[in-house]
Parts: C-alpha cells; sequence; structure tokens
RNA sequence: GGCGAUAUCGUCUAACGGUUAGGACCGGCGGUUCUCAUCCGUCAAAUAGGGGUUCGAUUCCCCUUAUCGCUACCA
C-alpha cells in the first residue's frame, strides 16, 4: 500500500472539530448537568451532617459548594481536549490514506475502474529495460550516440521506467488456477478487419504474457455465408502482425456431426424442445411484436406441444428446430473487463441451437468448441454479451465448467459505427499495402481502447507483452483514427534499420517500374543511404517511393515554379563552376562537398542558398528533399556533375 | 420498442475522493536548418446536464440526456 500526504483545508479540520465538539458539548450538557446537581447536594450533605452550616457570604464556603461545578467544566474541558486531538489524528490519517472509509469499507471503491484490482498475472519486466529504449531497437547500421541532453521523448522514456517498477511491486494475483488458454474465432464471411483483429492482438498477448496457449479457430458453420477462399487471406494477415496459432488452427465445419450429437443430448435430457415454427411465421411474430412495442422473443409456442401432437407432426415430415429451454431466474458472471453483468432470464429467449436441417448454430458450436479447446479465458468484444448469457445456458445444460469471460469495448469507425465490412471497412491487409508497419498496427490496435497506464505510447510486442493486463482496457468504444495509426507508423518506422526498410522499399520500387530487381541487388548499399537520408520524411512505407524518384529515374523534369525561380541566368554559371570543382575533387565526402560550396560562394560573394537551391533543383528536379551534402554525397560524383551540367546546358536552351 | 453497456480536449487516453485536470495525435505560433522534413520550445483545446453523499466529487450513488451494442434456423 502506498501512502501519500494529502493537505486538508484548514476551514475542513475547524469544520470538523465545531461539529464534533458541538455534539460532545450536547452530550455532556445531557450528562453532567444531573451529575454536577446531585455531586453537589451529597457534598452539601455530607458537610451539613459534621455540623458545618454554609453560609454563602464567606468566600470559603463558596468554593466547597462551587466545587462539583469547576470539576464539571475541567472534565468538559479535558474532554473537549481530547477530541480535538481525535479529530486532528483522524485528519492526519485521513489525509495519508484517503480517508476512514477505505478501511472500514474497501469493496465500495472496487467498482472504480478496477484501481484497487491487482494485476491478472505476474508483471514480468526485464531489468535491463533501464536501457535507452530507442538504442533497444536501433541496428548494427545505425550506431545512435545517446545525446548527453535528454530530449522530452527520453525524459518520458525514464519517467514511465519509474512508474513501470512502482507497478511491479504491487503483490500478483492469479486470476484462475487453471492454465491459460485462448482464442480468436474468425468467421470467414469477409477479410480480416481491426476490430478481430484488435481482438486477436488482446489474446494473443494475454497468453504470451502468462505463458499460456493462443489458439485459432475458424466458425464457418454457416455454409451459405462462409467462404473458404477468406480464411487463407485471414491467416495470412493475423501471421502478418506477428499472430499464429499455438495448435493446429481448429475449422468448426469438420466438427459438424460432433455438434449434432451434442443438440440431440440437450433435446434428451430435457433441456430442448422442438420447434415446429416456421422462419416465416417466426418472421410474422417478429412483425406482431414490433406492432405493439412488446420485445421481440420468441414466444414459446411450442414448449407446450403434448407427445402426441409432437408425434404427429413428425409423422407429417415437419421440419423442426432444437431450441434451449431457458430456466427461470437471473443468470450472472464476472467479467473481467467490465464488472458483474447480470440479466433477467425472461430476457433471453429460448433460441435455436440446432437448425431445421440438423446443423448447428453458432452460440451451440462455440459453446462445444471452447469446452472441447479448454479455453479457459473468452476475450471478445462486448457485442458478444448478449451471446454470452445464451451460451452460459448451454455450458449449463450440457454440464460444462464455464471459462473466465472479458468483453471489450469495440473499435468505432470514425462515424461512430462498429467496424465491418459490410460497411467497406478496410482489410487489415490493405494497410500494408498502405505502407503500415505491422508494429505500427499491433501497437496502435493494442493501445486502442487499452492503456499501459504511462505517458508513453510506443512499445515493440515483446515489451506490450511484458506490461499486458486484461484489467487496464478502457470501459468505452474508441473511435479508430487513421491519423493516428499513421503517427504510429512514422515512430515505428524511425526506430527501423534502414537495411529492414530497404527491404520493405525494394519491391516496391520494381513495381513502381524506377528499377528492376538486379539493379538494387547489385546496389544495396545505394538503396540503403538513400532510405537514410529520407526517413525522417516519410509517414508511411510507400511514401518512400515517391520520395526516392530522382534516385532512381535519370529522366526527370523540373518542377516548374522552382524552374522559374531558380535557374535564372546566372545560374548557369553557378551550375557550371560547381560541377567543375566538385569533379576535380579527389575526395568525394560529405565535408569536401561543403567546403567546395562554401569557398565558391565566398569567391562571388554570394549567400549559400544561392548555390544551393540551383543546384539541388539541377540534380533531383524538385525544390526540396533531404540536405544538399547528403543529396549530393548519395547520388555520387559522377551523377551529380552530369546532372547539374545538363540543368545548365537546360537553361541555356530554354 | 425491449434489454444492456458507456460517457474527460476534435481523436486516443492519464489522474488512492484533495493536481494549475497530465500525455499523445491533429491544429496555431516560434526556434534550429540551404528547402521540405526531423528535432526542440510554446499556445489552444475536456470532466454531458441535474440532484445526492462528503469538509471536499472527474472519481461514489441516483435521475435525465446522448452514444454504442444486442434484439436471426448470421457469426
Amino acid at each position: 500500500m502506498r501512502y501519500e500526504l494529502k493537505s486538508i483545508p484548514v476551514w475542513a479540520f475547524l469544520k470538523i472539530t465545531f461539529f464534533v465538539n458541538l455534539i460532545a458539548g450536547f452530550v455532556l450538557g445531557i450528562f453532567m448537568t444531573p451529575l454536577v446537581g446531585v455531586f453537589s447536594v451529597v457534598l452539601v450533605s455530607i458537610f451539613q451532617m459534621q455540623g458545618t452550616n454554609f453560609d454563602v457570604s464567606n468566600s470559603l464556603d463558596s468554593i466547597i459548594v462551587a466545587t462539583p461545578v469547576i470539576l464539571s467544566f475541567l472534565f468538559a474541558f479535558v474532554l473537549t481536549s481530547f477530541e480535538i486531538v481525535v479529530v486532528f489524528i483522524y485528519n492526519i490519517f485521513a489525509s495519508f490514506i484517503g480517508g476512514i472509509s477505505f478501511v472500514l469499507e474497501p469493496e465500495k471503491s472496487t467498482g472504480n475502474k478496477q484501481k484497487q484490482s491487482t494485476p491478472a498475472v505476474p508483471q514480468k519486466v526485464s531489468p535491463q529495460k533501464s536501457d535507452s529504449i530507442k538504442q533497444q531497437y536501433k541496428k548494427q547500421d545505425n550506431p545512435p550516440p545517446l545525446p548527453p541532453v535528454l530530449n522530452k521523448k527520453e525524459k518520458i522514456i525514464q519517467k514511465n521506467i519509474v512508474q513501470e517498477s512502482e507497478i511491479k511491486k504491487e503483490e500478483p494475483q492469479q486470476m484462475t488456477d487453471k492454465p491459460v488458454r485462448v482464442r480468436i474465432a474468425p468467421s470467414p464471411s469477409g477479410y480480416l478487419h481491426v476490430g478481430t483483429a484488435r481482438m486477436a492482438i488482446a489474446n494473443f498477448l494475454y497468453a504470451r504474457h502468462t505463458g499460456g496457449q493462443f489458439l485459432i479457430r475458424i466458425e464457418n458453420t454457416d455454409a451459405a455465408r462462409s467462404d473458404d477462399s477468406l480464411i487463407e487471406p485471414i491467416i495470412s494477415a493475423l501471421k502478418w502482425l506477428g499472430i499464429e496459432s499455438d495448435e493446429e488452427i481448429i475449422f468448426q465445419s469438420d466438427r459438424i456431426e460432433l455438434y449434432e450429437k451434442y443438440a440431440q443430448q440437450i433435446l434428451k435430457d430435457g433441456k430442448g424442445y422442438r420447434c415446429f415454427c416456421s422462419p416465416e411465421l417466426l418472421a410474422a411474430d417478429r412483425e406482431e411484436a414490433k406492432a405493439n412495442k412488446g420485445p421481440l422473443r420468441y414466444n414459446r409456442r411450442c414448449l407446450h406441444l403434448t407427445q402426441e401432437e409432437i408425434d404427429k407432426k413428425i409423422a407429417d415430415g415437419e421440419k423442426f428446430a432444437i431450441r434451449i429451454k431457458i430456466p427461470d431466474g437471473q443468470t450472472s458472471f464476472n467479467d473481467i473487463v467490465s464488472h458483474e453483468l447480470k440479466r433477467d432470464n425472461r430476457e433471453i429467449e429460448d433460441f435455436i441451437i440446432a437448425r431445421s436441417d440438423g446443423t448447428a448454430t453458432y452460440n451451440l458450436a462455440v459453446v462445444i468448441d471452447d469446452n472441447d479447446m479448454k479455453i479457459s479465458h473468452v476475450i471478445r468484444g462486448n457485442d458478444h454479451i448478449t451471446n454470452t448469457f445464451k451460451q452460459i445456458h448451454i455450458y449449463n445444460a450440457l454440464g460444462f465448467t464455464l471459462p473466465t469471460f472479458g468483453h471489450v469495448p469495440l473499435i468505432l469507425r470514425p462515424d461512430k459505427k462498429k467496424v465491418s465490412k459490410r460497411l467497406g471497412d478496410k482489410d487489415v491487409a490493405q494497410y500494408r499495402e498502405e505502407g503500415i508497419l505491422p508494429e505500427a498496427m499491433f501497437n496502435f490496435l493494442c493501445l486502442l481502447g487499452w492503456s499501459p497506464k504511462t505517458d508513453r505510447e510506443i512499445y515493440n510486442v515483446q515489451e506490450l507483452i511484458e506490461i499486458f493486463n486484461p484489467n487496464n482496457f478502457n470501459n468505452s468504444n474508441a473511435i479508430f483514427n487513421e491519423e493516428k495509426l499513421e503517427a504510429f507508423n512514422k515512430e515505428h518506422i524511425a526506430l527501423k534499420s534502414d537495411h529492414e526498410l530497404a527491404v520493405l522499399v525494394a519491391p516496391l520500387l520494381v513495381e513502381a517500374g524506377y528499377t528492376s530487381k538486379y539493379w538494387l541487388e547489385t546496389r544495396w548499399e545505394y538503396l540503403r543511404s538513400v532510405i537514410s537520408i529520407l526517413k525522417t520524411r516519410v509517414r508511411r512505407v510507400s511514401d518512400f517511393v515517391e520520395l526516392s524518384k530522382y534516385f532512381f529515374d535519370f529522366d526527370y523534369s523540373y518542377d516548374a515554379k522552382a524552374d522559374e525561380k531558380n535557374f535564372t541566368p546566372e545560374a548557369i554559371d553557378i551550375l557550371n563552376q560547381f560541377a567543375e570543382r566538385l569533379e576535380k575533387l579527389d575526395v568525394y565526402t560529405k565535408e569536401t562537398i561543403e567546403s567546395t560550396l562554401s569557398e565558391l560562394a565566398v569567391e562571388k560573394d554570394m549567400k549559400k542558398g544561392k548555390l544551393i537551391h540551383p543546384t539541388r533543383l539541377a540534380v533531383s528536379g524538385i525544390p526540396n528533399g533531404p540536405g544538399l551534402y547528403d543529396l549530393l554525397f548519395v547520388l555520387g560524383q559522377k551523377e551529380v556533375v552530369e546532372r547539374m551540367k545538363k540543368a545548365a546546358v537546360y537553361i541555356q536552351q530554354k
């Protein structure tokens, strides 16, 4: 428990003291007045029995008679002082631990976003984290000298290290004895969208954090809606994020018979019943309920059919679905993310567990599979809360033990609707096409609706595994903001080495037709240098392509506006002279390029900018880009001279 | 309509019941620089409304409002 001194205003202290003393005074008045009277009478009587007669005009006698009164005042004074001391101590105490109520009724504060709750699992954070986070990421070809003065970001990182070590001090507590086994269960009715990806990330992190297993199950019980060709894209999109199943992937389509067996068992045990209502009839029921503004639940028409009626309908060849019979009462469960969720069973309809063709519906299949796969924690979107109530009744009907549930708030589109393929939301793989790094997507989705409770935002996967705690989910839905994703992407690009980025960019350059695979393979160092000087100008990996065009395209044109401004007649002379001097350089480095330019500027009595701008335009065709010395160095001596001379000719001719 | 969940800057989020309500993205303005970017500094921006409990409420309770979700022989 952490103690922290809080100040209480003086007037608040006085106010409490005043009220306490008012009560004390009242109590004293009630009890002391008769007591003093009796005591006075007794005292006077004793003296009288001894034959002493009192004369109130005698000062000594007056004092004797007044003694009880004086004593009672003294007593009151002592008592009041005592009250003050008590109140003072109370305040000191309260200021340390935030009030007596915390000690007396700790359970009252549990509703407050799990502030007192201990982490579900031990917090394993590696001690070497005190190294600069940035340094850990940097690869061999980019050794970062740590600046002696920390910048703002590093200060934040250092601050977080302190905070994280504080978190670790809390007593870890295992949420359940069961080994952790979690799953993600996408259905192949669309591509992998960010909502599913986020749930996969949460489950995956929980499994890794606890040392448990993460599994994938494909939910394709609905033959009409499922498309097996979508399975592979979903799995590969997850793989792109670094998420793979620890065991063989389970397909519900392989288990249809098993589900049927359990559906029959529920029917046989009297926990369910046959429903002969046709879909059309049910739809009409719903319409009617809507018109009457009543609840849209099944009216249990078929619950009370007699055995003869049932036999007759079966004999007549009527098709039936199987419904589960929801008992009377109330259903409740404890949720990791939310708290206790309760529902009156009257709100849960007798839903269908097996269709009239005998196949199982979603809820039955899920329960059977989760039980079979020994899933310990079902962590999913809170759009499943209604399903959880239904599924609990299947667990009960089949005698299975319940897993622990966690219902996570949803990710919403900017228009605040639930993300879905139907509304044209992007496939996760599409972000890959658009130059988002998987690390950035992982990091961003993890922090959407979940918080590490620090001021830091950029983490790699390993760090997220270490700090992940399902208690830290936010209670409200979060809007997916692509601008913020881009910002995360920028940060993760900065953390990548030039080589890693070159590997990603190379195929894009080939695809764009700027160069060939062979050309790049023989000039890998060149590509790496190009990446290196463009890195800070990029938000998406794909941005490299457009920005680096002139490094690979030798037939570029000049930006019209810049042409007009910088390619003046005097630029011809500048370009030619500068090119000649560069050509003569024996040692061609950034330093020699810079000194050459400086010398020329001095000789011509010009500002450096006068030389720089035409040169930049000559070698790149555009007015902005990397620092000129970097640019000239990376392009190479021969190429630069050639381009400058070409530009001089161009100006002459225009 | 019924049931449920949720409510802090525009967005993502911090804040043992006591803070000047903090950070990040976006935006504005500066600085660094040959340009653009980076980087640095800085500004603007929020506790939905109303009651209650409390010396004190963003925090606990209730009501209202709003938002979201579910309400299929879909998953």
